[in-house]
RNA sequence: GUGGGUGUCGUCAAGUGGUUAAGACCCAGGGUUGUGGCUCCUGUAUUCGAGAGUUCGAAUCUCUCCAUCCACC
C-alpha cells in the first residue's frame, strides 16, 4: 500500500538543518520548503486560481470547518470534490477544524468525544469529532488532510497543556482508524505541547509512533513572544522524523519562515499575506509598508522595485493607495497578488540557496534589506 | 427691497443658561500569523459665523453686522 503523499529530500544545507525536497501528491509535485496560500472558503480571497497558479503556488490550504458549515461537504462531494468545485487542479491541504475550535473561543465545549460548538453563521448547534472531521475531509477530497487536534491557548498552564496534548493523541488515533483511503489522501498528525519543550517531546513521541505520512507542529504563533516561538520551534522540529514532511501551521512572517526552514521545516501556511493585502499592507523587500499612508499619495513608483509580479510591473503606489482609499475591489486583488508572490518567490529563492549551499548567506542578505528584522542580527 | 428660515470639526449633524461641546462619515496613524477581518483600535473643535451685551456662568438669552437659503416684490 502506497501513501498518497511522500517527500524526497534532495539536498541538505551543510551548516543548518535546512533541507530542499520534493513533496509528491496525487495532484502534482511540490518543491519544498514551500509556502501555502490559504483559501479557507474554497477560494484564495480576491484571487483567481489561474493567478495563484501563475505566481508559482503548487499547493493551497482550505478549511473543513467553513466548508462543512457552508456549502456543506456533501455538496462539495456532489460537485466532484474540492479540486473540481473550485477549479484548482493542483494539490490541496485541508485543515481539520481543530484551530477553529480554538479561535472561536466562547462558542464551544470540549469533551473526550469531540467539540460541541455553535455555527458562526446561524448559531445552530454542531458537534465535531475526530471521525466527523475525517468524514468531512474525505468528502472534500484534499490530498493532505489534517488530524483533528486541540490547539492550546497561550499562556496555558502545564497541566492543561499536558491533558490537551494527550487528548490530541487519542483523537489522532481515532482519525487514523477512521481514515481508510490512504492512497488517495494522506493524514498528517499534529504535535502540540504549548511552550513546554518536554511536552513537545512527549507529543512528538506519541504521534510519531503512529507512523503517519507527515507531521505538523501546531500551537505556535498564538500570541507568544518571538523568542519563545523560535526556541520551541527549534527543539520541536528535531523531534520529528527526517524522512517525513514537516509542517509548521499558521506561520507567515518572513523571519518565521527563514527560521523554520533553518530548523528543518518543509511546509508553512498563513493567512497573513492575503489578510494584510485586504487591509492595505504590503510585504516588500525593504520591510512592510502601509499603502494607505499619506506619504504615498504622489509616489508613482512600484510597490517593490525588486519585484516582478503583475502588480509591481503595472501599477504605482499612488494608484494602489487610491484604490484602497476608494474601497475598490481591485485594491484587494492587486495587493493580494503581490504579497502572495512575495512569499512564494522568497521561498523559491530559499530553495535555490539551499541547493547552492548558501542558505545563511541568502538569509543575511534578505535580513539586511528588511528593516524590521535587520536589527535582529 | 420686504418677510421668514438657517449659521456648531473637512462633511452631516446632537446640544435650547451650569464643570473638560455627543455621534457618524471623512481624514491621520497603528494592529492583523492552521481567516467569524473590504476589519478592529487610537487620534483630530480651548471652541460653537463675527463683534458687543445680559449673567456668578452662554453654543444656548439680547443687539448689531456678515453669510446663506426660501418666498414675495
Amino acid at each position: 500500500m502506497k501513501n498518497a503523499v511522500y517527500i524526497d529530500i534532495l539536498k541538505k544545507d551543510s551548516r543548518t538543518r535546512a533541507r530542499r525536497g520534493r513533496l509528491h501528491t496525487p495532484h502534482g509535485t511540490i518543491e519544498t520548503p514551500v509556502f501555502m496560500p490559504v483559501g479557507t472558503q474554497a477560494t484564495v480571497k480576491a484571487m483567481r486560481p489561474e493567478e495563484v497558479k501563475d505566481m508559482g503556488a503548487e499547493i493551497i490550504l482550505s478549511n473543513t470547518y467553513h466548508l462543512y458549515l457552508r456549502p456543506g461537504d456533501n455538496i462539495v462531494k456532489e460537485a466532484g470534490g474540492l479540486h473540481k468545485f473550485m477549479n484548482w487542479d493542483r494539490a490541496i491541504l485541508t485543515d481539520s477544524g481543530g484551530f477553529q475550535v480554538f479561535s472561536l473561543g466562547k462558542l464551544r465545549k470540549i469533551s473526550e468525544e469531540g467539540v460541541k460548538f455553535r455555527s458562526y453563521l446561524d448559531g445552530s448547534p454542531h458537534m465535531l469529532t475526530p471521525e466527523k472531521s475525517i468524514e468531512i475531509q474525505n468528502n472534500l477530497g484534499a490530498d493532505i488532510i489534517m488530524a483533528f487536534d486541540e490547539c492550546a491557548p497561550y499562556p496555558a498552564d502545564r497541566n492543561y497543556v499536558k491533558n490537551s496534548l494527550e487528548r490530541t493523541t487519542r483523537w489522532l488515533k481515532r482519525c487514523r482508524d477512521f481514515h481508510k483511503d490512504v492512497e488517495r489522501q494522506s493524514l498528517f498528525g499534529i504535535m502540540q505541547g504549548g511552550m513546554y519543550i518536554d511536552l513537545r517531546k512527549q507529543s512528538a513521541e506519541e504521534i510519531v509512533d503512529l507512523d503517519l505520512p507527515g507531521y505538523a507542529i501546531g500551537g505556535l504563533s498564538v500570541g507568544e513572544p518571538r523568542e519563545i516561538m523560535y526556541e520551541v520551534l527549534n527543539e520541536a522540529a528535531d523531534f520529528l522524523p527526517q524522512d517525513k514532511p514537516r509542517y509548521v501551521m499558521g506561520v507567515g512572517t518572513p523571519d518565521h519562515l527563514f527560521q523554520g526552514v533553518e530548523f528543518g521545516i518543509d511546509m508553512f501556511d498563513c493567512v497573513l499575506p492575503t489578510r494584510l493585502a485586504r487591509n492595505g499592507a504590503a510585504m516588500i523587500s525593504t520591510g512592510r509598508i502601509n499603502i494607505k499612508n499619506q506619504k504615498f499619495e504622489r509616489d508613482f513608483t512600484p510597490l517593490d522595485h525588486e519585484c516582478d509580479c503583475y502588480t509591481c510591473r503595472n501599477y504605482s503606489r499612488a494608484y494602489l493607495r487610491h484604490l484602497y482609499k476608494s474601497n475598490e475591489i481591485l485594491s484587494s486583488m492587486l495587493l493580494s497578488e503581490h504579497n502572495l508572490h512575495f512569499l512564494v518567490n522568497m521561498m523559491k529563492n530559499i530553495r535555490q540557496a539551499i541547493e547552492e549551499d548558501r542558505f545563511l548567506e541568502y538569509k543575511r542578505e534578505f535580513y539586511n534589506k528588511y528593516e524590521d528584522y535587520s536589527k535582529l542580527l
